[in-house]
DNA sequence: GTAATTTGACCCTA
DNA sequence: TAGGGTCAAATTAC
């Protein structure tokens, strides 16, 4: 017995040390990326790479050699277990071991003046948390049942109640997006600060904390307050001398509120490139939009700037 | 009829 | 043991 228990602890050994092994490659490998051009002249991308290969490799090994790591080949929150298949005659269900509680390794949080992200959510459950005053509502993907793991909680911001906090768990393994703007794909984290079709707020009310474009959409939430389903009301919406900032989120800064990003390809002045590629401008009088970009069903294919 | 949402119960974990 | 995550029957929407 104490063998086994040994046998335990060296295995879990060899995977911290593995894994802190791929991280550490993994941080040198990004330092690379971020400088192509200086190799600081100890190892080359394609060695690291292999580097992490490896230690990943030595991982999952380790990982599949011994019953007690065994990768769950189910869902990491939820699963439908066994119990369930046997139909117990009673009323209620026993659902002991029926589910592992989600993992909170992989999680994404964003806050977001919009729930939608593109993709198509199943809403499961609802919670009243303690101390808050509004209820955290629970997704996942309408895919789940397809293998797709992808999960969310919503809550609304308590200190700004027309923002949500998103939390994100795993990712979506599915390719259907239900209306995905067609910008770029990102994770939902990064995609929902791009475009989005729904939002607490109707448009142009005046809120400090965001203002976009409200392009209708296919399906809508039957709350929706106002939508405007004629594209030239987007157009003129666009003539005003703060036409950047109506496709553009704002978000709370120390100093402010400030546009959170912009998709360009060239820069201007005014801007700051907040990732790679993307900028955000503040200033007010600004790149014209290509409505051409804009399709007749409020997708976005692609912005022109000037 | 089917799909989505609501909601109370169940159960895991800190 | 309380709080929170998930299930699943009931309800609602389409």
């Amino acid at each position: 017995m104490s063998t086994m228990s040994e046998t335990l602890v060296t295995q879990r050994e060899r995977l911290i040390r593995e894994l802190v092994k791929g991280k550490e490659f993994t941080a040198q490998l990004q330092n690379l990326l971020n400088k192509p051009l200086k190799n600081n002249g100890s190892v080359s991308a394609e060695e690291l790479a292999a580097k992490i290969l490896r230690s990943f490799t030595e991982t999952l090994s380790v990982l599949s050699s011994d019953e007690t790591f065994q990768i769950d080949g189910g869902d990491s929150g939820s699963s439908v277990c066994s119990r369930e298949i046997e139909k117990k005659p009673e009323k209620v269900k026993d659902r002991r071991g029926c589910y592992k509680r989600r993992r909170t390794s992989d999680l994404r949080n964003k806050v977001s003046p919009t729930m939608d992200d593109g993709y198509a959510w199943r809403k499961y459950g609802q919670k009243k948390i303690l101390n808050s005053e509004y209820p955290r509502c629970y997704y996942r993907c309408t895919h789940k049942y397809e293998g797709c793991k992808a999960a969310r909680q919503v809550e609304t911001v308590k200190e700004d109640p027309i923002l949500y906090k998103i939390t994100y768990f795993d990712h979506h393994t599915c390719t259907d997006r239900m209306r995905a703007p067609h910008i770029v794909d990102l994770d939902p984290v990064e995609s929902l600060n791009l475009v989005s079709f729904d939002s607490k707020i109707p448009f142009n009310q005046d809120h400090p904390s965001y203002s976009m474009i409200n392009i209708p959409s296919g399906k809508e939430e039957p709350k929706r307050e106002t939508q405007s389903t004629d594209m030239s009301d987007v157009k003129s919406s666009l003539d005003d001398s703060n036409s950047w900032h109506k496709i553009v989120p704002m978000e709370k800064t120390s100093s402010g509120y400030a546009p959170v990003w912009g998709l360009k390809t060239r820069p201007c002045d005014h801007d700051q490139e907040v990732a790679s590629g993307f900028y955000s401008c503040t200033s007010n009088s600004l790149h014209e939009l290509d409505m051409e970009g804009i399709d007749q069903f409020g997708d976005i294919e692609s912005f022109h700037f000037d």
